[in-house]
DNA sequence: AACACATGTAAAGCACGCTTGACACGCGAC
DNA sequence: GTCGCGTGTCAAGCGTGCTTTACATGTGTT
């Protein structure tokens, strides 16, 4: 799962702290998903497309899928 | 958060099974997911809008929210 | 009656999402 | 130099997402 939160994030000039506290999550949460180390909840990823008003689909782009 | 996982699955005609296939989970999950017990993982809510052509807005609301 | 099928419940187990707290490094301001 | 700030790492702990297995119930078919 990619995603452009940190891309967003600076376009809006605020530190990982401050996203933290937008989301009401903790500092750590946010550098894991830039960095990738794990994917947003679904209720997670409502309130980061919310944040910087755009889709999910916008911000994350799932990895190949498997089974047709 | 509210979805119309059922709604959409029953249009199509297909068992909790055959979506579970399709999905490339077991049928407890697809349960679990219909009756609200749990809300999918992003990669699972992105597996189900492409299998039903939609958007994940579209199937999922989330609840109200806490900090604005 | 016996069977297949769809749906639901329950419980145990594993991996992941998220938390808190501590520590390290680089950088610009004082 | 040292202070604050932003970023990153590590680790322990907890709840949730998902799995498997088993069992129960209703409905339709033979």
């Amino acid at each position: 799962m990619k995603n452009r939160l940190r891309e967003l994030r600076e376009q809006k000039g605020w530190s990982q702290q401050t996203l933290a506290e937008k989301l009401d999550v903790s500092r750590q949460t946010v550098i894991s998903i830039e960095l990738g180390k794990y994917d947003p909840s679904l209720p997670l990823a409502f309130a980061i497309a919310s944040t910087f008003s755009s889709r999910i689909e916008d911000i994350f782009t799932p990895d190949v899928r498997r089974r047709s």
